[in-house]
DNA sequence: TTGCCTCGAGATCA
DNA sequence: CTCGAGGCAA
């Protein structure tokens, strides 16, 4: 096939087609590339695989934004380019509630009798656990061979760092005793003190760079590409929970285990560390004293603690808590107060965002609190200022809060500074000067000035081309102020200009043709890109991806929103009706989307930046996948999406989502804990999936 | 908010 | 060798 045919075909090839060539690819591929690697006969030549990669990529170059994620190109000889692979946690890694004090944990413990409808006098027995000070892993052993090691991440998707992880020794690569087909250990990997200053010491020995407290240390270790460089280091790991786990044929309820705490015993016959001072209790003195036993011992451990956790014991009454969002009902974790410091206020700044809101943010003299240097806190607001009466010059009392946003308490008022003056919070833009103005009731001023403003403009560009939005590679903050000082960038379809003065950008300090090219690459390939992203990249206020993905399935084009909003514009009539009638848009929303896209510089801007790109409608329903057309209902608990995402993703993939089973439907997907709809869908013989399969379906 | 790793690319020096 | 960008974790 010569390349000038290939061309004409792409050319008169519908999306579809594409999409289904692109498919077919992947799967082919895949196959193919398993043969070659799996030590299998290959089943082609190498110039017949080639050519099916390069059809791969013309046909990518042709839709980009049909790119899959399991596309070849970015599985087969793509340079590893986060380092790590990503995969999923087969049971999510939730995270913690948080208690501040006893009251929280007897609300905890309130909440749970209230939950099982338990007589408030019934005790039950919670096991108590120190909370590391490191970072959690999940680990998966297949007949107990570790096959998998699974970072946090977002809690439904770690990293693989497998090839590290078998190189800390505190983690069993083979178990003892009799294996379970599947067993999933959780627990957290960490530094000990010791270490880590001998780690340093080594570091600067090496006038290498040295790490700034355990946990960092400990992260950065495991995180390292070469696994012979983690393996150098001292890490070590606590168990503490499990995931997914398979009994195999044993599974009979005397053999399943029954108590967290067994599982803690188990976990150590298995041949994993767990931390010596856990303790399991169903005296609720006992229980709040154990904290400030660990409180008081803290200081004596070889290892950070940041809390303690508190676990319904028993693994039934977990499974009837079951969760809120991301966090279980049955645990909770008791922190240690957050270390605190004292430094001096600086400097109070005005910073000002995309959508002109004025944030104060205090720069302080750096502190280290935790183990990282601190030198700014936000203030918040213009009330959290004048109600504590922050000043210029005082000292003050700094924590950070829930281990991440530094927070500034509290005023040394004896060492206040004579000649010192309350804060003035700005009437005007500290960039523009416009008066800033804050609406009663809302606690934010703002800047009114919009693009006008070279602050909002900046911060407006630099939200566009972030990451969920047109995530443009290569056109970083610093690049976007450099540009728009110079006048080269200064609104969105400038960026779709800057390819014409390509020679222009190399003769920049610090920049070649190489990096030209590249920028005008990643710049080219976002011509093409979903509706939803262009209105979720505009910055209009109150509208984040969600809404944008809203508003661009219900306009199905930029004119057709921008229509809209102009007929729109006296708050009532067919358009306005038509607007605040989208489930999940009101009129506050409303407003705000009509008052952006009716202002004359935004507008502009939009019609000017359409010149440069093509928004696609969001994709039809599928036509082609197994549930279109079909009935399905979903019952039971689901973990790995919420119950919308799941009927949103059903609907997207042309199915028809009921509430109730009955003899019409097709499909029945059953969650955790399903009631009488899972019997009914058993009775009438229904196609019954479980969640990971209808995962599986739906990804 | 900070700190860490990795990568690519330009700058610098031998 | 140095720097910026991009990602990740708490």
């Amino acid at each position: 096939m010569s390349s000038k045919n290939n061309n004409d075909i792409l050319n008169n090839m519908t999306e579809l087609e594409a999409a289904n060539q692109l498919q077919n690819l992947a799967k082919e591929i895949a196959y193919h590339n398993d043969c070659y690697h799996g030590g299998d006969e290959p089943k082609i030549s190498d110039a017949d695989f080639d050519q099916l990669m390069r059809r791969n990529q013309q046909l990518e170059k042709a839709f980009p934004h049909l790119i899959r994620d399991d596309s070849p190109s970015r599985i087969i000889g793509a340079p590893p380019k986060a380092g790590f692979l990503k995969k999923r946690h087969r049971v999510p890694m939730l995270s913690l509630g948080n208690a501040f004090n006893d009251e929280d944990i007897m609300e905890f413990t309130a909440r749970i009798q209230r939950f099982l409808s338990l007589d408030s006098k019934t005790v039950f027995a919670l096991s108590i656990e120190p909370k590391i000070d490191g970072l959690s892993l999940s680990l998966r052993y297949e007949n107990g061979e570790l096959t998998e090691a699974i970072t946090r991440g977002d809690g439904i998707e770690g990293e693989d760092v497998t090839a590290n992880a078998m190189t800390i020794a505190d983690i069993p690569k083979k178990l003892n005793a009799t294996p379970l087909p599947i067993l999933e250990v959780r627990g957290e990997v960490y530094m000990r003190n010791s270490d880590f200053f001998k780690l340093n010491h080594e570091q600067e020995r090496l006038s290498a760079k040295t790490f700034a407290n355990p946990r960092n240390a400990a992260a950065g270790s495991l995180r390292q590409k070469d696994a012979t460089i983690t393996k150098g280091r001292a890490l070590q790991f606590f168990a503490y929970a499990i995931g997914e786990i398979d009994y195999g044929i044993n599974e009979s309820n005397e053999n399943k285990i029954q108590h967290h705490g067994d599982f803690l015993e188990k976990m150590q016959e298995w041949g994993f560390k767990v931390n010596p001072l856990n303790k399991i209790t169903d005296d609720m003195e006992e229980a709040l004293d154990y904290y400030q036993e660990l409180l008081n011992k803290r200081a004596g451990l070889e290892y950070g603690l940041d809390g303690v956790v508190y676990k319904v014991n028993r693994l039934d009454w977990q499974s009837r808590l079951g969760q809120v969002s991301r966090t279980p009902r049955w645990a909770i974790a008791y922190k240690f107060p957050a270390e605190k410091a004292t430094t001096i206020i600086e400097q109070i700044d005005i910073q000002v965002g995309r959508t002109g809101a004025l944030t104060p943010v205090a720069r302080l003299t750096p502190v280290t609190v935790g183990g990282v240097v601190v030198a700014n806190a936000t203030l918040h607001n213009e009330d959290y200022i004048k109600s504590n009466d922050f000043r210029i010059g005082d000292t003050v009392t700094i924590q950070r809060a829930g281990d991440v946003i530094p927070q500034v308490l509290e005023v040394h008022i004896d060492k206040r500074p004579e000649e010192s003056e309350p804060f003035i919070f700005p009437e005007r833009c500290p960039t523009c000067n416009a008066v800033a103005i804050r609406v009663s009731g809302e606690a934010v001023r703002r800047c009114p000035a919009e693009l006008d403003c070279p602050s909002q403009a900046v911060e407006r560009l630099k939200h566009f081309v972030s990451r969920n939005a047109f995530d443009i590679e290569g056109l970083g903050n610093k690049l976007i102020d450099e540009l728009y000082t110079d006048q080269i960038l200064k609104t969105p379809a400038d960026i779709f200009t800057l390819p014409d003065r390509a020679e222009d950008l190399a003769t920049r300090p610090g920049w070649g043709t190489l990096s030209v090219e590249n920028l005008v690459q990643s710049i080219s390939i976002r011509r093409k890109i979903d509706l939803s992203k262009v209105i979720y990249a505009l910055g209009i206020r109150q509208i984040g991806e969600a809404t944008a993905k809203l508003l661009a399935r219900h306009y199905k084009s930029m004119e057709a929103l921008l229509e809209a909003a102009e007929h729109a514009a006296t708050h009532e009539g067919s358009a306005w009706e038509d607007l605040i009638n989208i489930d999940q848009i009101g009129i506050s929303v409303a407003s705000d989307l009509i008052d952006f896209l009716n202002a004359p510089n935004n507008n502009r801007a939009i019609h000017d930046l359409l010149q440069h790109i093509t928004p696609l409608p969001p994709t039809a329903i599928a036509e082609n996948s197994p549930i279109t057309g079909k009935t399905i209902v979903f019952t039971g608990t689901l973990t790995q999406m919420s119950r919308a995402e799941a009927k949103a993703r059903a609907e997207s993939m042309g199915a028809k989502v009921a509430g109730s089973v009955s003899a019409k439907t097709d499909f029945v997907i059953i969650g955790a804990d399903a009631g009488s709809k899972a019997r009914k869908a058993q009775e009438l013989n229904l196609n019954i999936l479980t969640e990971d399969e209808w995962v599986k379906l739906a990804l």
